[in-house]
DNA sequence: AATTTGTGTATTTTT
DNA sequence: TACACAAATT
């Protein structure tokens, strides 16, 4: 255990702006934090002080954007304070306002067991508003919707004013989608009828209370003398207005930013926040941390340089005190696969040259899709790592069906868990029963749970019924039984009961098995939840509240920590590794062929600033020349924003070149000089000519959906006898592959899953000697 | 009812 | 490509 230093210690660790924030006394103010700048240091010392000031903790509210930045913060707290400030009101704006929304719920008119609706949860109800609308889901398509309502009330637009502002219904009728405002107005009002909150109602509802019931605000803004805000340039409109009601009283308002950080408009996220925030509280005291302590003259040179390509920012000037360090290495590499192939190697040769750790190094890239050739070129040369994002343990089908379970057996009136588990495992109720139920809930104004209990009465004289029964009486059960026991007896009991977990154990899939065990994964993470002493309220609802905001990077890491890490550019912001790629640079990527207007290329710039500057030692970045797109290899060409970079700080780094580097020929007619020619797919060999004997046989297959199917990219690969290990299923033998007349599905016999056959529909595969 | 084949569509980031 | 969903087929 680390010795115990005082807070004066602390501060005498700080730098004089850090310590200005610090001990700030009364009255706005603003931090401007320049990347690697000690910001959440300031934050955390900031709060501590107050509190050895003599500020209560209860009167302390600091938000943030993720529940790790909040856990964090905390424990640092608890580290400096030497003792545990459960009092301090910590968290993200969605959990703080959830909390909020709960407290006050009754004045809304929800109950302070309303449920949470996360994104799925949305655009199901969606689906089915604009199914019921009859309207044309081509047309209306589920996404754009549920983008348009979401961007609606970010910026505090109800379905009500949206209706009676011709502005919104004119540009709907010009883009063809005249209804848009009708189907809002529908989705709000059942997700009010189901008793629950999409996760933009948290922040809009929040604005609602205050602005409703100025004796509630009055209560908060009394309550909270002090309100620390962290990423402040990443806040909505929704957010910000709720923070300034909150600290219209006290005036104590602390937002710590960096406006060149900013990269969240495509949710609503306003820079104007920041950079109007002198304005809106003209007394406001600001002060700039520009100090880098994290990387290398270099890397902060190039950054700097990057940025300053971009108009709308606040004035400040990132420097470092650290030493010059090695260039910025560009890589160029003939396709993507070889980038995968040379990114790996590189972090190879530099585990041994610096006696790095895996954990050292991140691979950053624009989106999700660019991940896998560096997984699959990592676990060539058998370098862990992990790929961050992608479905979250919440969001798999498993574990949100018995949440289903638990949610509905709380709110009888949440019409997406009830659509979810009422013909799971199956009892006969179909989809025209579930729209019979639904229709006699809304017509009779009641909650599903009182439609199911008396199913004659609403429903009429009909064979199903007795079925609805049971399943009436069962939630009944478990109602009773949530009454009397903790959450993991409820749990434990609804998952055998509900017949869940027979299903699921009677499935004897490779999946399957997988399932049932991620199901007793949640069941432990209730039992740890139930058995943790800080935990007051042990109730089955008390774990959903807490689960329902988590997210994929919230999850605990896994027993292997010391991994390379493979993460979109926004999922590493916050993070700080040693040794930084950023991969795939190239044009229509990064930046992306999606973005159109100016301000978005100036938000796809500050991406590129917070990639390189989450490196501290050393800083790479690599292109392809040809990339597989939608199957086909095309060519691509480096991204503009190499242009921007200073090259006095680059040393251009290993190419791999094929053939010619003009794109057109080259796709036509490469030369393979790569040394590793086994690395070509039969594709690209069929479209440049590459003499087949320089193409070594595949070694591998691969998998996408980990699901009831799996699928094989080259099931020619796949004979008889042959093992083939799973990357998360582990392996088996092979004893026959019936090809089917697609050619790219199979129906694979393992020897482990008997008589059993999988649909190989791509999924990990390996295939050993 | 379960399995197989066909089709359409999205390829930007997420609390 | 590759995945989800619908439709067709057994």
């Amino acid at each position: 255990m680390e010795e115990h230093l005082s807070l004066a210690n602390y501060l005498s660790s700080l730098n004089e702006p850090q310590r200005q924030a610090v001990l700030h006394q009364q009255g706005p103010l603003m931090i401007i934090a320049g990347a690697g700048s000690g910001k959440t240091r300031a934050l955390t010392y900031r709060i501590a002080y107050l509190i050895q000031q003599g500020v209560d903790p209860f009167n302390i509210l600091a938000l943030t954007f993720t529940n790790k930045a909040a856990r964090e913060m905390r424990q640092r707290i608890e580290q400096i304070l030497g003792g545990s400030v459960q009092r301090l009101w910590m968290g993200t704006f969605h959990s703080i306002f959830a909390r909020i929304l709960r407290t006050e719920a009754s004045l809304l008119g929800y109950t302070s067991e309303f449920t949470i609706y996360d994104t799925e949860d949305s655009k199901s109800l969606l689906k089915s508003v604009i199914h019921e609308m009859e309207l044309d889901d081509r047309i209306y398509k589920v996404n754009t919707v549920f983008a348009r309502i979401s961007a609606a009330k970010n910026r505090l637009i109800s379905w009500q004013s949206y209706l009676s502002n011709p502005s919104f219904l004119k540009e709907d009728e010009e883009s063809a989608k005249p209804k848009l405002g009708e189907i809002y107005k529908n989705y709000v009002q059942r997700c009010f009828k189901a008793n629950a909150m999409d996760f933009d109602d948290l922040l809009f509802n929040v604005n609602v209370l205050f602005r409703d019931h100025p004796e509630v605000l009055k209560k908060y803004q009394t309550r909270f003398e002090h309100l620390l805000i962290d990423e402040f340039q990443d806040t909505n409109l929704a957010q910000y207005l709720a923070t300034r009601s909150l600290a219209a009283l006290h005036q104590n308002i602390c937002v710590v930013g960096d406006d060149a950080q900013s990269i969240y408009a495509f949710r609503g996220a306003d820079i104007r926040n920041i950079l109007n925030f002198a304005k809106d509280y003209p007394q406001a005291t600001v002060i700039r941390l520009e100090q880098n302590y994290r990387s290398t003259k270099r890397i902060v040179a190039v950054a700097n340089k990057v940025i300053a390509h971009n108009k709308y920012q606040l004035p400040k000037t990132v420097w470092t005190a650290n030493e010059e360090g090695e260039p910025i290495e560009i890589i160029r590499a003939a396709t993507d696969i070889d980038e995968g192939r040379l990114i790996a190697s590189s972090i190879f040769e530099l585990k041994m040259r610096y006696q790095a750790h895996n954990r050292d190094f991140a691979v950053l890239y624009r989106t999700h899709a660019q991940s896998r050739v560096f997984e699959e070129a990592l676990r060539r040369l058998n370098i862990n790592y992990r790929v961050y994002g992608g479905l979250s343990f919440y969001q798999r089908k498993e574990i949100k069906d018995l949440i289903a379970y638990f949610r509905f057996t709380i709110n009888q009136q949440d019409e997406e868990a009830f659509r979810r588990i009422v013909n799971l495992p199956r009892r006969g109720i179909g989809e025209s029963t579930v729209q019979k139920i639904l229709l006699a809930a809304a017509e009779n104004n009641v909650s599903i749970g009182e439609v199911i209990a008396q199913p004659e009465y609403f429903l009429g004289k009909s064979r199903i019924n007795a079925a609805i029964t049971d399943f009436a009486e069962m939630i009944k059960d478990f109602a009773k039984v949530m009454q009397q026991k903790n959450a993991y007896e409820t749990a434990l009991y609804i998952a055998k009961n509900s017949g869940l977990l027979r299903e699921l154990y009677e499935d004897k899939t490779i999946e399957g098995r997988v399932r049932y065990e991620n199901v007793h994964e949640l069941l432990n993470a209730i039992k740890e939840f139930v058995d943790d002493s800080q935990q007051e309220d042990k109730s089955l609802a008390a774990f959903l509240h807490q689960v329902a905001l988590l997210t994929s990077t919230d999850e605990n890491d896994k027993e292997n920590t010391d991994v390379v890490s493979l993460m979109t550019i926004h999922q590493a912001k916050g993070l700080e590794f040693n040794f930084v790629y950023i991969v795939g640079m190239e044009e229509g990527i990064f930046p992306s062929s999606m973005i159109s207007t100016q301000a978005e290329m100036e938000e796809e710039r500050r991406l590129f600033y917070v990639a390189i500057t989450r490196a501290a030692k050393r800083l790479t970045i690599s292109y392809a020349l040809q990339r597989y797109r939608y199957g086909e290899l095309e060519p691509s060409e480096p991204s503009s924003f190499l242009e921007e970079i200073d090259y006095r700080h680059v040393r251009m780094g290993r190419v791999n070149q094929v053939g010619f580097i003009d794109k057109q020929r080259l796709v036509q007619h490469p030369t393979v000089e790569s040394d590793s020619p086994k690395l070509l797919s039969k594709d690209f060999a069929e479209k440049t000519n590459v003499p087949k004997n320089l193409i070594s046989p595949p070694t591998s297959v691969y998998i996408h959906k980990p699901s009831a199917h799996f699928v094989a990219s080259d099931l020619s690969k796949l004979k008889e006898g042959m093992r083939v290990e799973h990357l998360r299923f582990g392996f088996g033998t092979v004893v026959s592959v019936d090809l089917k007349s697609s050619e790219r599905r199979a129906v694979i016999h393992f020897d482990q899953v008997g008589e059993k056959t999988l649909l190989l529909n791509f999924a990990k595969l390996m295939i050993i000697e």
